[in-house]
RNA sequence: GCCCCCGUAGCUCAGGGGAUAGAGCAACGGCCUCCGGAGCCGUGUGCGUAGGUUCGAAUCCUACCGGGGGCACCA
């Protein structure tokens, strides 16, 4: 409190935030006129601002109260315009008036010295505003002035649990793997950055019959896994799982001897499982994910819980007999043939399934974890389940109903085929170690390439493979972001590492160059100065300056929708109206000085607001290309 | 059979009540080689279908078509 990013953004430029908004004084100055719009805003985004002064100016004119969000306030496709209000149309009904008519009315009682210029109606009743100059320096040099680039800090702090990655521990990660867990990285640090209390939970695989037939491959071959040969023993042991029935009978048996506590099995599933988690790291690492050994909690770990769990259940009157099994049937969930679904509690045979491991992991993240939100980044295959599960938590009381717990779903990961990326060779599985290295390989090939090519520049031989892995794997972590996760998407080398386009390599770029300009511009004596209406006047400068103004909304939009492509394309949009920029706008070149110095403050608060993007996403900005 | 998700340009994707539906790639036509791209500018094509709600629908509702997924002892 006292210091959120919204408050430093106002007494930065020396005002106190006290969100009120007092007539205008004609003759103020208009550096202290935009520091008064500026101090009146009510988030840290200019669409609010400017969704306030439009419900304000609506009132005045018209007598009618409007939310921010009723003032309709979208980003304007028509050249020249920033931003229009649609509510005039709306009002014009309410009115008994013609919307243009109510249109002009809100235009002339807008407060359109400082912030705006004289807002113009046009089409149907579209209110056109234009920011000023003057006004648009005035927030730049404040997000400038920024850390946190004009983010607000959430009012409240929660602890928030994000469940991602979830790998089966007896197999090789796959590709919804990778997904879940470049997504739910993205959340994590998002969440963390708006001031939350990230708990990350890696939900490991690490119970099943998979296990069981690893440890038994482990027992008879005298011996875990070698270091770092997790995946040729997965695949030797899944090659006699298949091939060798009564292997498979003695794998089966081992689990359940596994399962009931035998300390043998135990100990080499504990060496088996040491061996997993270590591969993980491997992966985690070559990554850049911030997921821990110590941040595993497997379905073992909610072993102890699940018997208790079910008395609780059962005590709550949810829990019902069917067919031998013990299962609750949650309100409002038909399957087939009308039939409830059931949320099986325990098997006839008295063992349990994923339905009441889950279960115990809400009640674990709620009493133990004191989770306030809880955000489970799985698969769209498993809405149905996890609908299921929450409702039943819900029911049993296990779940309270002020907790946000909800599944972050997501669509599949296609190869060029338009199937499911899995096959490579028959019936094998693309290794996810495999795949990554190789977009390393691919993006260390196109950098050498690129160098080849150029003649001057400050590039160092040195650090050529750290640069090399963080566009390889920026490039893929960026493909899975920058689509709707709701979507399927198709995985292709070739376009995730294209440098044209809505990319993670496309992105870097931007970056390394507007780095490249500020320290040329060092070493000529030219500082990067602030930013004032000199660096406003052409076209390509203002959708520079509405790109950057527009990021603190686009991460807020994201957080709230957890939907981190929605940050993807602020970022893509700044980076190409810097190249806009760049293209029409000499910086090192301007004429004059202050314009100089301005411009190269554009650079840098460009090259920060990528950069920060960017580390949001968990895709690492190199300096240098 | 019931339920969920998805159908937007040739391709990959944005947009999810408001103006002539956008971007990148590919295609075509020009210009350029300039602070770090084989760069820049321009051009063409599209909301699965049919109804409905609304002043206004790609967006909301219904039905249908097409694709994917889920629906009890695997996780």
């Amino acid at each position: 409190m006292g210091n959120s990013s919204a408050e430093r953004l106002y007494t930065g430029l020396g005002f106190a935030a006290d969100g009120s908004e007092e007539p205008l004084k004609s003759d103020a100055s208009g550096a202290v006129r935009v520091a008064r719009m500026v101090r009146a805003l009510p988030g840290a985004t200019v669409e609010g601002l400017l969704a306030q002064r439009v419900a304000h100016a609506v009132r005045a004119a018209w007598d009618v109260s409007l939310t921010p969000a009723q003032a309709l306030l979208r980003p304007s496709q028509v050249a020249g315009v920033d931003f229009q209000s649609n509510a005039a149309m709306g009002l014009a009904k309410r009115l008994g008036r013609p919307p243009r008519e109510v249109a002009e009315g809100v235009a002339a009682a807008l407060f359109a010295d400082g912030v705006l210029e004289p807002p113009e109606v046009s089409g149907p009743g579209f209110l056109n505003l234009v920011l000023r100059p003057a006004f648009l320096a005035g927030r730049l040099a404040a997000l400038a002035a920024d850390p946190r680039l004009g983010v607000p800090e959430a009012e409240r702090r929660e602890r928030v649990v994000v469940d991602y990655s979830a790998p089966n521990a007896a197999k090789e990660m796959q590709a919804h793997h990778l997904r879940s867990t470049v997504l739910g990285d993205a959340i994590a640090r998002l969440m963390e950055f708006l001031g939350h209390e990230v708990v990350r939970q890696n939900h490991l695989g690490d119970w099943g019959t998979q296990m069981g037939l690893l440890v038994e491959h482990a027992v008879e071959t005298g011996g875990g896994p070698e270091p770092g040969a997790m995946t040729e023993f997965y695949r030797a042991a899944r090659l006699r799982f298949d091939g060798d029935p009564e292997f498979a009978d003695r794998a089966r048996r081992r689990t359940a001897e596994l399962q009931s506590g035998d300390p043998d099995s135990r100990r080499i599933w504990r060496s088996v499982m040491d061996a997993s988690v270590a591969h993980l790291q491997e992966v985690y690492a070559l990554l850049g994910v911030g997921l821990t050994p110590e941040d595993v909690r497997g379905e073992s770990f909610y072993q102890p819980l699940l018997g208790p769990l079910v008395e609780r259940l059962e005590a709550a009157g949810l829990a019902e007999e069917s067919d031998g099994a013990l299962c609750a049937f949650p309100a409002g969930f038909a399957g087939r043939d009308g039939a409830p679904v059931p949320v099986m509690l325990r098997k006839r045979d008295g063992g349990y399934t994923y339905d009441t491991t889950d279960l115990a992991a809400v009640q674990y993240r709620v009493d133990e974890l004191k989770a306030d939100r809880s955000y489970y980044v799985v698969g769209a295959p498993q809405q149905q389940h996890f609908a299921t599960v929450f409702a039943v938590a819900r029911e049993a009381g296990v779940l309270p109903a002020d907790a946000d717990f909800r599944q972050v779903s997501f669509g599949s990961v296609l190869g060029a085929d338009g199937r499911m990326l899995k096959t490579r060779s028959a019936g094998g599985t693309v290794e996810m170690l495999d795949l990554l290295r190789e977009g390393v390989r691919r993006a260390a090939a196109m950098i050498a390439e690129r160098n080849a090519g150029r003649s001057t520049g400050e590039e160092t031989a040195d650090g050529i493979e750290d640069i090399a892995r963080a566009v390889g794997i920026g490039a893929v972590k960026y493909a899975d972001l920058s689509v709707d996760r709701e979507r399927d998407a198709v995985f292709s080398f070739d376009r995730m590492l294209a440098m044209d386009g809505n990319t993670g390599v496309y992105l870097q770029y931007a970056r390394a160059r507007m780095g490249s300009v500020l320290r040329r511009g060092a070493a000529a004596g030219v500082p990067e100065g602030p930013i004032t209406a000199d660096a406003l006047g052409e076209p390509a400068e203002r959708t520079l300056a509405l790109a950057l103004l527009g990021l603190p909304g686009a991460v807020l939009e994201t957080a709230e929708t957890l939907r981190p492509h929605r940050l993807c394309r602020q970022l893509f949009e700044v980076a190409q109206a810097f190249s806009g920029f760049w293209e029409s706008c000499p910086v090192l070149g301007a004429e004059r000085p202050e314009v100089r110095a301005a411009r190269l403050g554009l650079c840098g608060l460009s090259g920060r607001a990528l950069e920060l993007g960017l580390g949001l996403l968990g895709v690492e900005a190199p300096e240098r290309l």
